[in-house]
DNA sequence: TCATTGAGATACCATTTGGTTTCATATCAA
DNA sequence: TTGATATGAAACCAAATGGTATCTCAATGA
């Protein structure tokens, strides 16, 4: 139960999938763009992406013959929601982060 | 690099893990009460219980022939830590809340 | 003392994961 | 039209992962 939750941490568990999601902070890219920035195959780049996708951070964009990989911030939701369960042991800033974030998405 | 960031991202992938964390968040327990929350063999949630302490976010602590194991709440700093890269699509919350974990946490 | 209890360690297994190579498809441009 | 380019998809592979069963060891307590 709860699949979304599970995708996203599976997406982030990845230090490749970690570094993809930074680059995308920066700027969208192609498939190509992203390959020519690691040491991997296209097809290695394209699993992950996948992942990503699953872990719904990520969307992708056609555009001819291109496909642009976005950022997707609200995929993050889950995984702070999960996080602000540590409430508990400190205080209440990440139920605010995570009301800030879904404040901004919406 | 950086292998405590991707040790906690890799505890934290898998569900039976949070589960665990989750559980320990409410009260320290032993492997075998935990076991008896689970439907699988106390082998395997000893496996869980040692990338959980591989990623820092348990701690362990002998007394008598019991282990007892402790959520470790600053093991979460460097997921905090990474998380806080998103400063620059929304606002600089997320940074505020490491500082103040990492004030909580010394 | 010695049976019981709580835990760790190891060997084993099926599945998943992260990578490759290869081939197919669609779009662009000359 | 046709060659180059951007991507997708499938088959395959080694290693990691999540589980089991089994054995050992240490502490407890009657």
């Amino acid at each position: 139960m709860e699949i979304r939750t599970q995708n996203a941490f599976r997406a982030l568990a990845d230090p490749t999938r970690r570094d993809i999601v930074q680059m995308l902070a920066s700027q969208d890219m192609t498939i190509g763009q992203l390959t020519d920035r690691f040491d991997m195959t296209r097809a290695a780049v394209k699993k992950h992406l996948t992942v990503l996708s699953d872990g719904g951070l990520i969307t992708v964009e056609a555009r001819g013959r291109e496909r642009i990989n976005k950022l997707e911030p609200k995929g993050m939701a889950p995984v702070l929601d999960w996080l602000s369960f540590f409430d508990q042991f400190w205080d209440d800033r990440l139920a605010k982060l995570k009301k800030a974030i879904e404040g901004n998405q919406k």
